[in-house]
DNA sequence: GAATTAATTGAACGTTCGTTTTATTAATCT
DNA sequence: AGATTAATAAAACGAACGTTCAATTAATTC
Protein backbone atom coordinates (compact mmCIF):
# COMPACT_ATOMS: atom_id res chain seq x y z
CA UNK A 1 0.00 0.00 0.00
CA UNK A 2 0.91 3.66 -0.47
CA UNK A 3 -0.83 6.55 -0.74
CA UNK A 4 -4.80 6.75 0.58
CA UNK A 5 -7.54 7.72 -1.24
CA UNK A 6 -8.68 11.21 0.33
CA UNK A 7 -4.94 12.16 2.24
CA UNK A 8 -4.25 15.45 2.93
CA UNK A 9 -1.05 16.78 4.06
CA UNK A 10 -2.71 19.57 5.69
CA UNK A 11 -5.04 17.61 7.36
CA UNK A 12 -2.81 15.12 8.61
CA UNK A 13 0.22 17.77 9.87
CA UNK A 14 -2.78 18.85 12.36
CA UNK A 15 -3.90 15.72 13.20
CA UNK A 16 -0.28 15.15 14.20
CA UNK A 17 0.28 18.12 16.19
CA UNK A 18 -3.05 17.50 18.25
CA UNK A 19 -2.89 14.00 18.98
CA UNK A 20 1.22 14.89 20.03
CA UNK A 21 0.02 17.22 22.58
CA UNK A 22 -2.70 15.20 23.71
CA UNK A 23 -0.54 11.88 23.92
CA UNK A 24 2.56 14.04 25.40
CA UNK A 25 0.46 15.84 27.78
CA UNK A 26 -0.71 12.35 29.26
CA UNK A 27 2.27 10.09 28.86
CA UNK A 28 5.15 12.07 28.82
CA UNK A 29 7.03 13.04 25.34
CA UNK A 30 9.77 10.18 26.29
CA UNK A 31 7.61 7.74 27.00
CA UNK A 32 5.05 8.45 23.68
CA UNK A 33 6.37 6.28 20.94
CA UNK A 34 6.24 7.70 17.49
CA UNK A 35 4.45 4.40 16.61
CA UNK A 36 1.44 5.21 19.32
CA UNK A 37 1.30 8.68 17.96
CA UNK A 38 1.12 7.48 14.75
CA UNK A 39 -1.60 4.43 15.86
CA UNK A 40 -3.64 7.71 17.22
CA UNK A 41 -3.48 9.78 13.91
CA UNK A 42 -4.43 6.69 11.64
CA UNK A 43 -1.06 6.21 10.00
CA UNK A 44 2.07 4.79 9.84
CA UNK A 45 5.40 5.90 11.67
CA UNK A 46 7.25 6.67 8.72
CA UNK A 47 4.78 9.19 7.67
CA UNK A 48 4.83 11.73 10.57
CA UNK A 49 8.44 11.77 9.13
CA UNK A 50 7.55 13.81 6.10
CA UNK A 51 6.27 16.77 8.14
CA UNK A 52 8.83 16.56 11.36
CA UNK A 53 12.40 15.80 10.93
CA UNK A 54 12.45 14.69 14.34
CA UNK A 55 10.23 13.54 17.01
CA UNK A 56 12.58 16.61 18.75
CA UNK A 57 11.45 19.13 15.89
CA UNK A 58 7.72 18.24 16.66
CA UNK A 59 8.15 18.75 20.26
CA UNK A 60 10.04 21.87 19.84
CA UNK A 61 7.50 23.09 17.10
CA UNK A 62 4.65 22.39 19.61
CA UNK A 63 6.19 24.60 22.12
CA UNK A 64 7.27 27.31 20.64
CA UNK A 65 3.87 27.44 18.84
CA UNK A 66 2.27 27.14 22.10
CA UNK A 67 4.43 30.39 23.52
CA UNK A 68 4.09 32.40 20.54
CA UNK A 69 0.17 32.10 21.14
CA UNK A 70 0.51 33.37 24.77
CA UNK A 71 2.97 35.95 24.36
CA UNK A 72 0.22 36.94 21.09
CA UNK A 73 -2.60 36.64 23.65
CA UNK A 74 -1.79 39.19 25.92
CA UNK A 75 -0.49 41.31 23.27
CA UNK A 76 -3.84 41.90 22.19
CA UNK A 77 -5.34 41.69 25.84
CA UNK A 78 -3.00 44.48 26.79
CA UNK A 79 -4.60 47.42 28.26
CA UNK A 80 -3.70 50.85 27.15
CA UNK A 81 -4.96 52.16 30.58
CA UNK A 82 -1.84 52.97 32.85
CA UNK A 83 -3.60 52.05 35.87
CA UNK A 84 -1.46 49.16 37.25
CA UNK A 85 -4.56 47.40 38.36
CA UNK A 86 -6.37 47.46 35.48
CA UNK A 87 -3.17 45.69 33.81
CA UNK A 88 -2.69 43.57 36.22
CA UNK A 89 -6.39 42.09 35.86
CA UNK A 90 -6.12 41.96 32.40
CA UNK A 91 -2.78 39.73 32.80
CA UNK A 92 -4.68 37.66 35.11
CA UNK A 93 -7.21 37.14 33.31
CA UNK A 94 -5.88 36.14 29.80
CA UNK A 95 -3.43 34.04 32.18
CA UNK A 96 -6.15 32.22 33.79
CA UNK A 97 -7.99 31.99 30.39
CA UNK A 98 -5.08 31.10 28.39
CA UNK A 99 -3.97 28.07 30.26
CA UNK A 100 -7.02 26.70 31.04
CA UNK A 101 -8.28 26.36 27.40
CA UNK A 102 -4.88 25.03 26.34
CA UNK A 103 -4.07 23.04 29.67
CA UNK A 104 -2.83 20.04 27.40
CA UNK A 105 -0.01 22.51 25.80
CA UNK A 106 0.78 23.92 28.95
CA UNK A 107 1.69 20.55 30.50
CA UNK A 108 3.74 20.11 27.61
CA UNK A 109 5.46 23.03 27.30
CA UNK A 110 6.14 23.31 31.36
CA UNK A 111 6.89 19.71 32.13
CA UNK A 112 8.98 18.77 28.82
CA UNK A 113 11.99 21.26 28.42
CA UNK A 114 14.35 19.21 29.42
CA UNK A 115 13.76 17.21 26.23
CA UNK A 116 14.92 20.14 23.98
CA UNK A 117 18.66 20.74 22.94
CA UNK A 118 20.67 23.63 24.85
CA UNK A 119 19.55 25.82 22.15
CA UNK A 120 16.07 25.51 21.44
CA UNK A 121 15.65 24.95 25.57
CA UNK A 122 17.46 28.93 25.26
CA UNK A 123 14.77 30.14 22.44
CA UNK A 124 11.66 28.77 24.40
CA UNK A 125 12.92 30.46 27.39
CA UNK A 126 13.63 33.76 26.68
CA UNK A 127 9.74 33.69 25.11
CA UNK A 128 8.81 32.88 28.44
CA UNK A 129 11.29 35.25 30.12
CA UNK A 130 9.78 37.63 28.18
CA UNK A 131 6.01 36.84 29.20
CA UNK A 132 6.82 36.77 32.98
CA UNK A 133 8.89 40.45 32.52
CA UNK A 134 5.58 42.25 31.33
CA UNK A 135 4.26 40.44 35.31
CA UNK A 136 6.95 41.73 36.61
CA UNK A 137 6.66 45.29 34.99
CA UNK A 138 3.34 45.76 36.00
CA UNK A 139 3.97 45.15 39.82
CA UNK A 140 7.05 47.92 39.64
CA UNK A 141 5.09 50.51 37.88
CA UNK A 142 2.42 49.88 40.48
CA UNK A 143 4.37 49.67 43.58
CA UNK A 144 6.19 52.72 42.65
CA UNK A 145 2.55 54.36 41.86
CA UNK A 146 1.92 53.33 45.06
CA UNK A 147 -0.64 50.83 43.94
CA UNK A 148 0.38 47.93 45.39
CA UNK A 149 2.49 47.19 48.12
CA UNK A 150 5.14 44.34 47.23
CA UNK A 151 8.61 44.08 49.01
CA UNK A 152 10.11 42.13 46.19
CA UNK A 153 8.80 42.17 42.75
CA UNK A 154 10.64 39.48 41.10
CA UNK A 155 10.06 37.07 43.78
CA UNK A 156 6.02 37.78 43.68
CA UNK A 157 6.07 37.51 39.94
CA UNK A 158 7.43 33.78 40.26
CA UNK A 159 4.96 33.40 42.81
CA UNK A 160 2.00 34.97 41.26
CA UNK A 161 3.02 32.91 38.18
CA UNK A 162 3.11 29.44 39.78
CA UNK A 163 -0.10 29.99 41.38
CA UNK A 164 -2.11 30.87 38.42
CA UNK A 165 -0.68 28.49 35.91
CA UNK A 166 -1.40 25.83 38.78
CA UNK A 167 -5.10 25.94 38.09
CA UNK A 168 -4.19 23.80 34.97
CA UNK A 169 -3.43 20.67 37.97
CA UNK A 170 -6.39 20.70 40.07
CA UNK A 171 -9.17 22.68 37.23
CA UNK A 172 -11.47 20.50 35.19
CA UNK A 173 -14.53 22.11 33.32
CA UNK A 174 -17.50 21.15 33.50
CA UNK A 175 -17.04 20.45 37.44
CA UNK A 176 -17.76 22.22 40.33
CA UNK A 177 -16.74 25.24 39.35
CA UNK A 178 -17.56 27.71 36.42
CA UNK A 179 -13.93 29.17 33.97
CA UNK A 180 -15.39 32.60 35.39
CA UNK A 181 -16.13 31.60 39.45
CA UNK A 182 -12.12 30.08 38.92
CA UNK A 183 -10.91 33.48 37.11
CA UNK A 184 -13.09 36.04 39.70
CA UNK A 185 -11.40 34.04 42.62
CA UNK A 186 -7.70 34.25 41.33
CA UNK A 187 -8.05 37.51 40.59
CA UNK A 188 -9.44 38.32 44.43
CA UNK A 189 -6.45 36.52 45.56
CA UNK A 190 -4.00 38.08 43.66
CA UNK A 191 -5.30 41.83 44.09
CA UNK A 192 -5.20 40.89 47.72
CA UNK A 193 -1.51 38.81 47.64
CA UNK A 194 -0.29 42.49 46.34
CA UNK A 195 -1.55 44.47 48.55
CA UNK A 196 -3.59 46.47 45.57
CA UNK A 197 -5.56 49.81 47.21
CA UNK A 198 -6.85 51.69 44.46
CA UNK A 199 -8.63 50.03 41.75
CA UNK A 200 -11.32 51.00 39.50
CA UNK A 201 -14.22 52.14 40.45
CA UNK A 202 -13.88 49.79 43.24
CA UNK A 203 -13.83 50.62 47.35
CA UNK A 204 -10.23 49.69 48.72
CA UNK A 205 -8.82 47.26 49.51
CA UNK A 206 -9.34 45.85 46.72
CA UNK A 207 -11.45 42.76 48.39
CA UNK A 208 -13.55 39.69 47.15
CA UNK A 209 -16.76 41.62 47.32
CA UNK A 210 -14.79 43.88 44.47
CA UNK A 211 -14.56 41.07 42.04
CA UNK A 212 -17.11 38.62 42.33
CA UNK A 213 -19.47 37.68 39.32
CA UNK B 1 34.67 -10.21 38.31
CA UNK B 2 32.11 -10.25 41.07
CA UNK B 3 32.03 -9.06 45.04
CA UNK B 4 34.10 -6.55 45.20
CA UNK B 5 36.48 -5.35 48.33
CA UNK B 6 34.77 -3.22 50.18
CA UNK B 7 31.06 -3.75 48.74
CA UNK B 8 28.48 -3.31 51.46
CA UNK B 9 24.35 -3.35 50.63
CA UNK B 10 23.49 -0.56 52.69
CA UNK B 11 25.86 2.05 51.40
CA UNK B 12 25.33 0.73 47.64
CA UNK B 13 21.35 1.06 48.42
CA UNK B 14 21.35 4.15 49.77
CA UNK B 15 23.80 5.45 46.74
CA UNK B 16 21.60 4.14 44.55
CA UNK B 17 18.20 6.40 45.99
CA UNK B 18 20.18 9.47 46.09
CA UNK B 19 21.74 9.01 42.29
CA UNK B 20 18.24 7.90 41.32
CA UNK B 21 16.64 11.41 42.75
CA UNK B 22 19.26 13.55 40.90
CA UNK B 23 19.15 11.60 38.28
CA UNK B 24 15.28 11.35 37.76
CA UNK B 25 14.90 15.30 38.64
CA UNK B 26 17.37 15.94 35.88
CA UNK B 27 16.50 14.16 32.85
CA UNK B 28 13.07 12.53 33.62
CA UNK B 29 12.31 8.73 34.72
CA UNK B 30 11.76 7.51 31.20
CA UNK B 31 15.16 9.14 30.01
CA UNK B 32 17.38 7.88 32.53
CA UNK B 33 18.20 4.23 31.93
CA UNK B 34 19.46 1.59 34.72
CA UNK B 35 22.65 1.59 33.22
CA UNK B 36 23.32 5.57 33.36
CA UNK B 37 21.94 5.16 37.16
CA UNK B 38 24.43 2.27 37.54
CA UNK B 39 27.68 4.22 36.11
CA UNK B 40 26.53 6.83 38.75
CA UNK B 41 26.73 4.40 41.50
CA UNK B 42 29.81 3.10 40.05
CA UNK B 43 28.56 -0.60 39.62
CA UNK B 44 26.58 -2.87 37.20
CA UNK B 45 23.38 -2.53 36.10
CA UNK B 46 22.56 -5.71 37.27
CA UNK B 47 23.27 -4.78 40.47
CA UNK B 48 20.87 -2.86 40.47
CA UNK B 49 18.11 -5.69 40.62
CA UNK B 50 19.22 -6.66 44.14
CA UNK B 51 17.52 -3.46 46.00
CA UNK B 52 15.08 -3.17 43.60
CA UNK B 53 12.80 -5.93 41.30
CA UNK B 54 11.69 -3.19 38.74
CA UNK B 55 12.76 0.44 37.87
CA UNK B 56 9.22 1.33 38.97
CA UNK B 57 9.65 -0.10 42.36
CA UNK B 58 12.73 2.18 42.60
CA UNK B 59 10.71 5.27 41.37
CA UNK B 60 7.80 4.64 44.07
CA UNK B 61 9.93 3.93 46.57
CA UNK B 62 11.77 7.56 46.23
CA UNK B 63 7.95 8.87 46.08
CA UNK B 64 6.48 7.25 48.61
CA UNK B 65 9.09 8.14 51.29
CA UNK B 66 9.09 11.42 49.94
CA UNK B 67 5.51 11.68 50.79
CA UNK B 68 6.03 10.00 54.37
CA UNK B 69 8.76 12.44 55.19
CA UNK B 70 6.51 15.64 54.62
CA UNK B 71 3.59 14.22 56.67
CA UNK B 72 6.08 13.19 58.94
CA UNK B 73 7.59 16.79 59.15
CA UNK B 74 3.95 18.31 59.46
CA UNK B 75 2.95 16.37 62.20
CA UNK B 76 6.36 17.54 63.99
CA UNK B 77 5.84 21.24 62.99
CA UNK B 78 2.10 21.42 63.70
CA UNK B 79 1.46 23.63 66.92
CA UNK B 80 -0.75 22.23 69.39
CA UNK B 81 -2.57 26.17 69.07
CA UNK B 82 -5.93 26.48 67.86
CA UNK B 83 -5.18 29.11 66.44
CA UNK B 84 -5.46 29.54 62.64
CA UNK B 85 -3.00 32.41 61.84
CA UNK B 86 -0.31 30.55 63.86
CA UNK B 87 -1.45 27.14 62.39
CA UNK B 88 -1.19 28.68 59.22
CA UNK B 89 2.37 29.98 59.31
CA UNK B 90 3.89 26.82 60.73
CA UNK B 91 2.38 25.02 57.49
CA UNK B 92 4.03 27.41 55.29
CA UNK B 93 7.22 27.81 56.87
CA UNK B 94 6.95 23.67 57.47
CA UNK B 95 6.32 23.44 53.22
CA UNK B 96 8.69 25.72 52.22
CA UNK B 97 11.57 24.95 54.11
CA UNK B 98 10.77 21.14 53.44
CA UNK B 99 10.58 21.68 49.70
CA UNK B 100 13.16 23.83 49.31
CA UNK B 101 15.75 21.27 51.30
CA UNK B 102 13.82 18.14 49.14
CA UNK B 103 13.95 20.38 45.65
CA UNK B 104 15.16 16.81 43.48
CA UNK B 105 12.66 14.35 45.49
CA UNK B 106 10.03 16.99 45.41
CA UNK B 107 10.58 17.46 41.38
CA UNK B 108 10.30 13.28 40.73
CA UNK B 109 7.17 13.27 43.20
CA UNK B 110 5.53 15.88 40.87
CA UNK B 111 6.18 15.09 37.69
CA UNK B 112 6.78 11.18 37.36
CA UNK B 113 3.20 10.52 38.73
CA UNK B 114 2.51 9.04 35.62
CA UNK B 115 4.92 6.34 35.44
CA UNK B 116 3.32 4.96 38.25
CA UNK B 117 0.51 1.98 38.21
CA UNK B 118 -2.65 2.97 38.92
CA UNK B 119 -2.93 1.41 42.51
CA UNK B 120 0.46 3.07 43.37
CA UNK B 121 -0.40 6.38 41.87
CA UNK B 122 -3.68 6.06 43.78
CA UNK B 123 -1.36 5.18 46.78
CA UNK B 124 0.88 8.42 46.45
CA UNK B 125 -2.21 10.92 45.48
CA UNK B 126 -3.91 9.15 49.09
CA UNK B 127 -0.99 10.78 50.79
CA UNK B 128 -0.82 13.94 48.41
CA UNK B 129 -4.52 14.56 49.69
CA UNK B 130 -4.30 14.26 53.40
CA UNK B 131 -1.19 16.53 53.27
CA UNK B 132 -3.73 19.51 51.21
CA UNK B 133 -6.52 18.44 54.07
CA UNK B 134 -4.97 19.84 56.66
CA UNK B 135 -4.01 22.92 54.54
CA UNK B 136 -8.04 22.91 53.83
CA UNK B 137 -8.81 22.74 56.94
CA UNK B 138 -6.97 25.55 58.68
CA UNK B 139 -8.42 27.26 55.94
CA UNK B 140 -11.69 26.40 56.96
CA UNK B 141 -11.44 26.82 60.81
CA UNK B 142 -9.69 30.17 60.44
CA UNK B 143 -12.80 31.45 58.05
CA UNK B 144 -15.02 30.31 60.40
CA UNK B 145 -13.20 32.00 63.22
CA UNK B 146 -13.26 35.26 61.43
CA UNK B 147 -9.68 35.10 61.16
CA UNK B 148 -9.53 34.69 57.41
CA UNK B 149 -11.77 36.24 54.81
CA UNK B 150 -11.85 33.51 51.95
CA UNK B 151 -14.74 32.59 49.40
CA UNK B 152 -13.92 29.06 48.71
CA UNK B 153 -10.83 27.07 50.73
CA UNK B 154 -10.76 24.18 48.34
CA UNK B 155 -9.45 26.71 46.07
CA UNK B 156 -7.64 28.65 48.26
CA UNK B 157 -5.71 25.79 49.35
CA UNK B 158 -4.47 24.34 46.09
CA UNK B 159 -4.07 28.09 44.74
CA UNK B 160 -1.34 28.70 47.75
CA UNK B 161 0.18 25.17 47.32
CA UNK B 162 1.22 25.34 43.62
CA UNK B 163 2.07 28.63 44.67
CA UNK B 164 4.68 27.44 47.62
CA UNK B 165 5.82 24.42 45.82
CA UNK B 166 6.36 26.62 42.76
CA UNK B 167 9.38 28.02 44.93
CA UNK B 168 11.66 24.88 43.77
CA UNK B 169 11.35 25.88 40.09
CA UNK B 170 13.27 28.95 40.49
CA UNK B 171 14.79 29.33 44.01
CA UNK B 172 18.47 28.04 43.74
CA UNK B 173 20.55 28.31 47.35
CA UNK B 174 23.19 30.88 47.72
CA UNK B 175 21.94 33.06 45.07
CA UNK B 176 20.27 36.53 45.89
CA UNK B 177 18.06 35.37 48.38
CA UNK B 178 18.15 32.99 51.26
CA UNK B 179 16.04 30.64 52.71
CA UNK B 180 14.51 32.71 55.44
CA UNK B 181 14.15 35.51 53.19
CA UNK B 182 11.79 33.59 51.16
CA UNK B 183 10.23 31.69 53.31
CA UNK B 184 9.31 35.74 54.87
CA UNK B 185 8.06 36.63 51.97
CA UNK B 186 5.81 33.53 50.99
CA UNK B 187 4.51 34.03 54.29
CA UNK B 188 3.25 37.65 54.13
CA UNK B 189 2.34 36.63 50.63
CA UNK B 190 0.18 33.90 52.00
CA UNK B 191 -1.52 36.28 55.21
CA UNK B 192 -2.16 38.90 52.62
CA UNK B 193 -3.58 36.43 50.36
CA UNK B 194 -6.48 34.95 53.08
CA UNK B 195 -6.99 38.03 54.11
CA UNK B 196 -5.82 37.20 57.42
CA UNK B 197 -6.38 40.26 60.31
CA UNK B 198 -5.94 38.75 63.62
CA UNK B 199 -2.53 37.88 64.44
CA UNK B 200 0.12 36.50 67.12
CA UNK B 201 1.07 40.08 68.68
CA UNK B 202 0.65 41.64 65.62
CA UNK B 203 -1.41 44.74 64.49
CA UNK B 204 -3.81 43.93 62.17
CA UNK B 205 -3.93 43.35 59.16
CA UNK B 206 -1.35 40.63 58.78
CA UNK B 207 1.42 42.76 56.25
CA UNK B 208 4.48 42.57 55.50
CA UNK B 209 6.23 44.35 57.93
CA UNK B 210 4.88 42.13 60.70
CA UNK B 211 6.60 38.51 59.28
CA UNK B 212 9.65 40.68 57.83
CA UNK B 213 13.39 39.16 59.38
C1' DG C 1 -3.80 10.74 -21.04
C1' DA C 2 0.87 11.00 -19.89
C1' DA C 3 4.05 12.97 -16.63
C1' DT C 4 4.79 14.70 -12.30
C1' DT C 5 4.15 15.50 -7.59
C1' DA C 6 2.12 14.36 -2.92
C1' DA C 7 1.22 11.10 0.58
C1' DT C 8 1.74 6.94 2.44
C1' DT C 9 2.99 1.89 3.35
C1' DG C 10 5.85 -1.95 4.71
C1' DA C 11 10.03 -3.60 5.77
C1' DA C 12 14.23 -3.05 7.62
C1' DC C 13 18.41 -0.94 10.30
C1' DG C 14 21.20 -0.37 14.18
C1' DT C 15 20.72 0.92 18.94
C1' DT C 16 19.18 0.94 23.39
C1' DC C 17 16.11 -0.53 26.77
C1' DG C 18 14.72 -3.19 31.25
C1' DT C 19 15.67 -7.42 32.93
C1' DT C 20 17.48 -12.33 33.77
C1' DT C 21 20.86 -15.80 34.31
C1' DT C 22 25.07 -17.62 35.63
C1' DA C 23 29.41 -17.39 37.51
C1' DT C 24 32.64 -15.44 40.75
C1' DT C 25 34.59 -13.29 44.58
C1' DA C 26 34.33 -10.95 49.40
C1' DA C 27 32.68 -11.16 53.88
C1' DT C 28 30.73 -13.64 57.63
C1' DC C 29 29.53 -17.52 60.40
C1' DT C 30 30.36 -22.04 62.62
C1' DA D 1 39.51 -23.61 57.96
C1' DG D 2 35.58 -24.77 55.82
C1' DA D 3 30.82 -23.63 54.73
C1' DT D 4 27.59 -20.24 53.88
C1' DT D 5 25.83 -15.95 52.64
C1' DA D 6 26.24 -11.23 50.45
C1' DA D 7 27.40 -8.48 46.61
C1' DT D 8 28.73 -7.99 42.42
C1' DA D 9 30.29 -8.66 37.17
C1' DA D 10 29.66 -10.23 32.60
C1' DA D 11 26.96 -11.70 29.12
C1' DA D 12 22.90 -12.37 27.02
C1' DC D 13 17.58 -11.96 26.05
C1' DG D 14 13.74 -10.33 23.50
C1' DA D 15 11.35 -6.22 22.84
C1' DA D 16 10.89 -1.61 21.62
C1' DC D 17 12.87 2.54 20.10
C1' DG D 18 13.70 6.50 16.42
C1' DT D 19 14.60 6.62 11.90
C1' DT D 20 15.51 5.44 6.83
C1' DC D 21 14.55 3.58 2.37
C1' DA D 22 12.36 1.79 -1.51
C1' DA D 23 8.08 0.84 -3.49
C1' DT D 24 3.38 2.17 -4.49
C1' DT D 25 -0.70 4.60 -5.18
C1' DA D 26 -3.65 9.06 -5.29
C1' DA D 27 -3.97 13.58 -6.84
C1' DT D 28 -2.50 17.18 -9.77
C1' DT D 29 -0.41 19.33 -13.75
C1' DC D 30 0.50 19.84 -18.54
Amino acid sequence: MARTTGSDGERTEAAVREAAVGLIARLGYEAMSMRQLAAEVGVQAAALYRYFPTKEDLLFTLMREHMEGLLKAWEAARPASADPVTRLAAYVENHIAFHIERRHATHVSNMELRSLSHERLTQILKMRTAYEKELRTILRDGTEAGAFEIDDTGLTAMALIQMMTGVIVWFRPGERLSVAEVTASYLSMTMRLVGATISHGTARPYGRAAVAL
